[in-house]
RNA sequence: GGCGACAUAGCCAAGUGGUAAGGCAGAGGUCUGCAAAACCUUUAUUCCCCAGUUCGAAUCUGGGUGUCGCCU
């Protein structure tokens, strides 16, 4: 099974039990396990970012989970750099890598040929905020047509994210930004094997509803006490997670607690839509349909004779 | 039993004679440095039922049904 070069990647939607599999998987074919989890990857989140239990940790070699402080300004760039770093490390030990997780753009940033290095960060985006708070979203808008028409055509004027970081990219390379089709080319530092895990609808909203539950029950409210004392607030972006920003409305006194646990849950099953949407884009995903599968051991065997063939393909 | 109010989408709800606002929930989608983010699209051939008035009714009239409130 040294075939060097072949990666494992494990997505799907929250709560679909990508945690239990992986976990599986990485223990039968020796492998280790890479995250693209943009909330499971910072310090002291544990609860609300659903983490697997350290007990689960330590029996699998985890990477890129419970790294980062939530203080610091985390994105993309960063994960894919440091995530590829992982990947040759793991190849290093002989081990398989698995990434596994529901990030899709840090999947994407594993998957393809995504250049981060060139368009910076700058300070140009809190300048423009200003702006459009200030002037409103058009007036950017308007920036943004005259600097890159094409980058204008594929980006919603209500947009204003993309519609600064379109600036940004133009301000910083000269150039527009590129047309993914163009770019999106498959990287060829290792070989992809991509594994999908669902559920049926219906089933995975009441595993989500159960999911928050236990959160709760673990502590929840607690953990985004101890996060405030730390000193975080609300403007930082670890802080914008599912779980986390409904809880601090809660004890900013916005609406009860019950408010915002229906908060959370309906929060969740948007963000599990939305995943199904990314991850449905894959044209060479093999899909696992867990509902129909009669037990967990048949799932994971099922997956595993799977990835055993294309692994040694 | 008497009096009154109300009945519009899964839920909340506007509309008081001119061809069914809006919000929520749900569904579909976009995605190249905040991505658990940000953004877009979409949901009633019909207004509780029956009859009538009218060129035209969710809107007016009569009857029925249901819900709620007050009184006995």
């Amino acid at each position: 099974m040294q075939n060097s070069r072949k990666i494992v990647l494990i997505v799907g939607p929250t709560a679909v039990g990508k945690t239990f599999y992986s976990l599986k998987i990485a223990e039968i074919l020796d492998g280790e396990i890479v995250s693209a989890d943009s909330m499971q990857i910072y310090k002291y989140m544990d609860i609300g970012s659903a983490k697997p239990k350290k007990e689960e940790l330590s029996r699998i070699k985890h990477y890129l989970v419970d790294e980062v402080d939530p203080r610091v300004v985390w994105s993309v760039a960063d994960y894919q750099k440091r995530a590829k770093i992982y990947i040759e490390e793991i190849f290093k030990h002989g081990k398989l890598p698995i990434v596994s997780g529901g990030t899709g753009l840090y999947v994407n940033s594993l998957i393809y040929d995504m250049d981060f290095s060139k368009a910076k960060q700058t300070d140009l985006r809190k300048e423009l905020e200003e702006e459009a708070q200030i002037y409103g979203k058009h007036r950017i808008y308007e920036k943004l047509k005259k600097l890159d028409p094409e980058a204008a055509k594929r980006i919603h004027p209500n947009n204003l994210k993309r519609v600064i970081r379109a600036i940004e990219v133009y301000k910083t390379t000269g150039k527009g930004m590129p047309e993914f089709s163009e770019s999106f080319k498959k990287t060829d530092d290792y070989e992809c094997i991509l594994i999908g895990l669902k559920r049926d609808r219906q089933i995975l909203y009441n595993r989500i509803n159960i999911r928050v539950d236990e959160l709760i029950n673990l502590g929840l409210v607690d953990e985004v006490k101890e996060l405030l004392d730390m000193g975080l607030t609300e403007e930082n972006i670890s802080m914008k997670g599912i779980g986390y920003k409904e809880i601090i409305g809660y004890l900013n006194g916005e609406y009860s607690l019950e408010e915002a646990i229906k908060l959370i849950k309906r929060n969740t099953r948007r963000y599990a839509k939305r995943q199904m949407t990314w991850f449905n884009r894959y044209k060479d995903i093999k899909w696992f349909d867990l509902c129909s599968l009669e037990s967990e051991g048949k799932g994971v065997e099922s997956i595993v004779s799977y990835l055993k063939s294309e692994l040694s393909n």
